[in-house]
DNA sequence: CGATACCCGATGTTTTTTGTCAACTATAAT
DNA sequence: ATTATAGTTGACAAAAAACATCGGGTATCG
């Protein structure tokens, strides 16, 4: 198991986002050379994050993006879902011959993930990026 | 964020040799039959919790895997450490020009990431292998 | 000795993750 | 209006991780 960096450059952008959109938007390339991020592959970040409402962005000279909602109500989880889909994937099957066959009822290790993927879900659910601003 | 089928199938051999070990030591051809994995791939896993010292191998005819401890002794994270290293890595860092630049004391998602591997970890080591047999 | 089953290193394939590129559109300032 | 800035979009490429296979070994039982 492990995280990704997606998930990582995420947060730092909205967090940048958060600390330094007062007056106004915040450009991509600030964020790229502050946090020292690859621009293009954040840019793709940061569609996701728009597409998820996690911020919103504005066009033009003076452009870059603001967050869609207060700091406080936006959960880690949501900026990881926002880029990854799921905040923590669980995989659990195995192939049967040539066609992946998953978990049915009976499955005792489905249960484990579920439960464990419920924890992470909780932790990130009861963090937000204001939380982390203090 | 996602599991790995790897950590997947050596908790279902692991509970394979736990439940039929009792007349004798449990071969690898039996455990991808009834689980139906991939053959060569699972002895590597297999190899892997040798050499975590959670199960001891007999060779030869009527060969296979013994439990190295009680069940009861041996929790899913020490499992999934056996086979990954660690059961959750922590990659938190990003890249500043060309060398990978990690995360210094200031970083303020550093400790997320961690206060989330205590949170995963502590799940996984709470579970063992004797609690998933009843 | 022969059949079985673990041992082990090397190699190959597939998928996911990470990163790059180029052409386009909207906006502000001049 | 022109130009420079900055987001939009889709396709592509590289690297890493995960997943899987292969082949030649060694120990043990019958």
């Amino acid at each position: 198991m492990r995280m990704t960096t997606q998930g990582d450059y995420a947060l730092r952008c909205i967090l940048a986002i958060a600390y330094k959109s007062a007056k106004g938007p915040v450009a991509i390339s600030r964020i790229v050379e502050e946090e020292h991020l690859p621009s293009d592959y954040t840019e793709q970040l940061m569609m996701k994050l728009r597409h998820g409402k996690l911020v919103k962005s504005v066009r033009g000279v003076k452009g870059g993006y603001l967050l869609n909602r207060h700091p406080s109500r936006i959960t880690l989880k949501d900026v990881l879902e926002a880029v990854e889909g799921q905040a923590f994937k669980v995989i659990c099957g195995h192939k049967n011959g040539r066609k992946k066959k998953m978990c049915s009822g009976e499955c005792v290790l489905k249960g484990v993930w579920m439960g464990l993927k419920r924890k992470i879900d909780g932790y990130l659910e009861n963090k937000t990026i204001a939380s982390l601003m203090k």
